[in-house]
DNA sequence: ATTTAGCAGTCTATAGGGTAGAGTGCTAAA
DNA sequence: TTTAGCACTCTACCCTATAGACTGCTAAAT
């Protein structure tokens, strides 16, 4: 990336500022006006035609104004907005938000999406935290209809799975229960390794059906990367799809269909903890969001437990508000992770 | 509802017919082109006067063709369409989506909303089964950080419900176990008006800490009416936003909106299991549908736990196609709460 | 009493043309 | 290097004209 002279960051800047605001494309003479330049529009307008040969603002015609390019953006979001903290006033509503009775963690996570929805009138993604090396806490086996059998496993951290099985044999809720304390009795508080261990031990002393839980219960703690465990919550659709970009049908349906797509998140994210993404107009990869952004933050605890939260708007989104409210909603769930999982 | 001429019927159902499948206002002479009838396009055109005379017709300006009222639309769905069986193909085509590996209800769930959707080419909704008297199966104890304990009520049929409670002081995993173990002796079974008589005999032998627990279950096992304890599932929202009445983005918005809010299923669902309910345009109380339709049903067992399928469209949907499709559907969900749930 | 042919009348959708205005790019002077 | 000034470009909007698709009505035919 060049550098660009102060004058050039600052009208590169105005011209954001009021593309952001407006949607139109934004003249010399606004950029006149909006004050701050001491010089004429003339000039105003040499330096945007050096900024648009370098790359950084477009035209939509000849006789229009400018608005930034995909790289414009990204000048904007790594230079030239400062990393500003969220305002106390806007912490206060958020805090305040999430200052309700205990919840579950999935009425937090659909909390966190409205919050950082309304607060942005962005459309807000939250994922639930994918614990990286589950132990087992407990199992539970219910007999529901004659041969077919609920298994209930619940993890360290309160994740709570559920999965069917079939009995080749009947067997009533008493024997059943009792499967589960043995194996309760030899499994809790070890992770899939452990379980796998725990299980070659005593091969022998397992009983047909004992083995057919154990081998359901490894699958379910994960040893397939590609089942998901993570659920996602979303808000604030509506709120995007009034901006004038959506306008225009197909781009709205790319969105809305980029949204339902579920592990479509999982591409994009790959910041840290702690660390917060920006992914201007798709950045070549995702076409159908080429006129959106998103602003991403890894929630959690890095090699324990993480989970994604993050809106999606516009290119010419705030950029500014939104890194520091995703960042401040971010913390709050890491916060939240440590309470309700532990260490 | 007035009795029409057999055809007056027949123009009334190849109106509509013709209708739904282009979005254009029908005429005469279309009609005529049709084939089925054996009078000219102006004996066509008295009826359609007639019977847009009698509400069921309308015109968008004089000189278009007839497109159906909502009242022209209503009955045509109760008495022009019979009352077909979903054809064996298409049966089969959803029962073999059906068949894979056992599930979660969550996962079947997100699966029927998926083959509604495809297979109807409209939104569909799904919510989970909500069992009317739910029954106490288990409860947990986790200690999670300092004073925060996770309480995980597992039901009969397997819905499990997660709770955050703090603790007023200090206590270790092995006496929330044996907490948790005294409860369940005590609770195990019970619905809730169950739960608070056999609290209130032992009332003097319980903790501070143990009613706590005991007031937090009796909240969950749903003394209120407003928790929902039952999730919507979704799919297709993408395939509804393509139609043409979507295109003008007030509509759209309207749509989206109205799918987002989660609670507007409850509102809008009365039929009984077993049978189909059609709502058109609306019908006259949910403004922001007025070009929607929806085919909806219950499914599962009056009395015991019950949940929503149907799919949202234009008005202009295949209804026939839609109620047989969403009657299987249903039926097959049935099939499986008696599975999951035993009874 | 129905049905039908024929025609006048209505309304839309589309294309063409003309204009005002917003903005730029360039040139030449400061 | 900056700036005033001006020619040039392109859109957005309005107006008009026209073709075409239908209906509604009337009067004749069945």
């Amino acid at each position: 990336m060049e550098s660009l002279t102060l004058r050039q960051q600052s009208i590169l800047s105005l011209v954001i500022q009021q593309y952001i605001g407006s949607a139109i494309p934004v003249s010399s003479k606004s950029i006149l006006e909006a004050g701050g330049l001491i010089v004429s529009s003339a000039t105003i307008r040499n330096e945007m035609a050096v900024l648009e040969y370098l790359g950084y603002l477009t035209h939509p015609h000849t006789s229009a104004g400018r608005m930034p390019t995909d790289k414009g953006y990204r000048y904007f979001v790594e230079r030239l907005i400062g990393d500003v903290e969220l305002p106390l006033n806007d912490r206060n509503t958020i805090r305040h938000q999430f200052h309700q009775a205990k919840l579950e963690m999935a009425q937090w996570m659909q909390l966190a999406a409205a919050v950082l929805a309304r607060s942005l009138r962005s459309a807000a993604l939250v994922t639930s935290p994918r614990v990286e090396q589950p132990k087992l806490r407990h199992i539970e086996l219910i007999s529901t209809q004659s041969q077919l059998v609920l298994m209930i496993v619940v993890f360290q951290g309160g994740t709570v799975r559920q999965q069917m099985l079939t009995l080749r044999e009947p067997m009533d809720q008493a024997a059943l229960s009792q499967v589960a304390n043995r194996l309760n009795a030899i499994f809790v508080a070890q992770d899939v390794s452990g379980v796998r261990a725990r299980a070659n031990e005593r091969l022998v002393n397992l009983s047909d059906f004992e083995l057919d839980v154990i081998r359901l219960l490894q699958d379910t703690m994960g040893g397939d990367e590609r089942t998901p465990t993570s659920e996602i919550f979303r808000d604030g659709l509506t709120e995007v799809l009034q901006e004038r970009e959506f306008e225009n049908q197909v781009e709205a349906n790319a969105l809305v269909r980029a949204l339902e797509q579920p592990d479509f998140l999982n591409d994009v994210m790959h910041s840290r903890v702690g660390t917060v993404q920006v992914v201007i107009g798709g950045e070549g990869r995702w076409q159908e969001l080429s006129s959106c952004s998103m602003v991403l933050a890894r929630y959690g605890h890095e090699g324990f437990a993480t989970g994604t939260v993050g809106v999606l708007g516009p290119t010419r989104m705030q950029y500014g508000r939104a890194i520091s409210t995703v960042r401040y909603v971010a913390d709050l769930m890491s916060d939240l992770v440590t309470d309700l999982y532990g260490d």
